[in-house]
DNA sequence: AAGGTTTGCGCAAACCTTTGCGGAACTATT
DNA sequence: AATAGTTCCGCAAAGGTTTGCGCAAACCTT
């Protein structure tokens, strides 16, 4: 097996000094003499001495390590937003460790005790589908240890967060379809516990309301987000009496899922049935027609959950919770455009 | 700020024992008498103790951290592997860091030096786009420290891998058209320095040469698997003097791009031109017309990974460099089927 | 009862780093 | 020449855990 990495120690005895000289030469330390440091700092650059993190951890409680939580890995959406976290992280000196909740609140909080156990610094995570009981953060809060909640969120009054203005951009969604000349516009919605859904929902309600539609129970339909819950969704929505003529989907993979159905269904998009998806992944653009969705900035929404967490890394005072919102805007195609 | 966690000294004066006890009690070392096991073991449940880390990690000399570097968080291809690999390392009780080289060979170097520091392990990865000079693995290999590459690889005499069986698969594609009655089978191929590049050129030219066509320069383009790279490469392809009537993209990016720029010429698949990709997302599902692929096991790539890789952690002595090679099969979908 | 064995627990070192404090050797002052 | 003041470096503790060894008390044997 490889051998120890060289230590202080090792440079100590090769120069006959003690550790502590070799620690204070390493950083100029005025208590030692010139000579001295000199030989130090050449002997560290030779043998590519590098301080263990670990030592230092346990000297200092700190290991530079942020927890991150998502509930899935390998969607388009949380993995670009660890893309988002791990360049902030990596600018800024820290490290990353990632565990999937896969969308249950069990994993989740093991996943929570088992990073804790790791000793890092906080979390940033995003809420489990299945979590309704938020007291596994109670510790955290406690603790003031740095957490950030991005997208699906909860406990907003008491920890920071980064969401997207969901309610505004459904809004839009919605009035974007009756402009278009839809009226029997229809939400595939996500599980009814998470902000997102309640957001996506209210706002679909104002678009109906602003342009004089009525809401109508039977076009808002619930799903899990998984492609066999939103083509049944979507099919239940079209075995209505009245079926929908417009369809919002909660995100980009419902919307892929709806648009699978409506096709094997015979109907044409956007001519019988329009649809918008939400989040807009590079595949937006290669479905057939191509997709109207919401551009989600799921890059910077990592980096500005690690932006909130580094902030509350550096103030030793507790701050009153931080709420980021970031802006989307909706990218019109090819599923919308009645010809 | 929060405060220290219980340690063994916080458990062994509370009991009026020492350290050493507290330790060998709950391990139910036999040296300790029944009693004061039961009474350590019953506070440390109750004060929640669990050993740190980092203490453990500076005596034992190990972090129970590995090092994952792949050339790019976002695609589905690399998030799913890092499902599979986090999936194993998590049953296992090991933590996974996850740099990005960003297909970079220095930031790779970066990455690797970056873990180094932290004192991984081990490290599992995918070389970047751009290495071709495989010297900065050289420490790793002489001090026996665990390392595994996967998908793209080099120096696999000395360091075990995990790959797919490119060249099967490429040849399949090959044949695959030829049955449907395709002649002009062109190759959009990846970067030229890269193992995947080569098996997959292998397996065309092999297909080839099994169903008595001669392979042609002009038909095989490189890219560098960016949309826009692939884009020219397929534009480029469509304008030859006699344009190709199938393509075989070495990626499902790749394909999609190509037949999203087939598209745009005003070309119909699979009638004008038929296309095949490799890996298999979802999404080629979605597309229009689906997207024949080659369904690559991008999960369990990752699971082979971290299982060589803990192999590697587990035995003492050197073994030989292992090469796991995983099976893939052709699905066959819209984008091949000649009406 | 005296010897030997077992049982049960604590001391201290080791892993690596930082840092307050003490101390030796030197220079400068009176 | 003696005292005060610098300069430069080492000691030791702290952070948490494991573990070889030592040591005391209790047990068993004859």
């Amino acid at each position: 097996m490889r051998k120890h990495p060289i230590s202080l120690k090792t440079l100590a005895q090769a120069l006959n000094v003690s550790m502590s000289t070799v620690s204070r030469a390493l950083k100029n330390h005025p208590d030692i003499g010139p000579e001295i440091t000199k030989k130090v700092q050449q002997l560290a650059q030779e043998l590519q001495y590098s301080p263990n993190p670990l030592a230092m951890g346990l000297l200092k409680n700190k290991t530079r390590i942020i927890g991150v939580i998502v509930p899935d890995l390998v969607t388009y959406f949380f993995s670009s937003i660890i893309s988002g976290i791990e360049s902030v992280a990596e600018e800024n000196g820290y490290y990353i460790v990632i565990r999937s909740s896969y969308e249950s609140y069990e994993k989740e909080k093991e996943c929570l005790e088992n990073l804790l156990k790791l000793r890092v610094e906080g979390i940033i995570m995003c809420l489990s589908q299945e979590t309704t009981d938020y007291t596994h953060f109670d510790h955290l809060i406690e603790e003031d240890m740095p957490l950030v909640f991005f997208d699906r969120v909860c406990r907003t009054t008491e920890v920071d967060t980064v969401v997207v203005d969901n309610q505004v951009a459904a809004c839009h969604i919605t009035e974007h379809f009756v402009e278009r000349g839809y009226r029997r516009i229809a939400h595939i919605a996500g599980p009814a516990q998470l902000n997102i859904t309640r957001e996506r929902i209210q706002g679909y309600k104002d678009g109906l309301a602003n342009t004089g539609l009525h809401f109508q129970d039977a076009l808002l339909v619930h799903c899990d987000m998984s492609i066999d819950s939103a083509t049944a969704a979507t099919r239940q929505l079209l075995a209505l009496p009245q079926p929908p003529n417009a369809i919002f989907g909660v995100n980009d993979t419902t919307a892929f899922a709806a648009m699978k159905e409506i096709k094997r269904q015979g109907l044409r998009i956007p001519t019988d049935v329009a649809l918008v998806g939400f989040s807009d992944e590079f595949h937006a653009t290669v479905v057939e027609p191509t997709l109207t969705s919401i551009m989600h900035p799921s890059f910077e929404i990592g980096q500005e959950a690690a932006h909130l967490f580094l902030k509350q890394m550096h103030t030793k005072i507790k701050m009153p919770a931080q709420q980021v919102i970031l802006q989307t805007h909706l990218v019109i195609r090819d599923s919308t455009i009645a010809t």
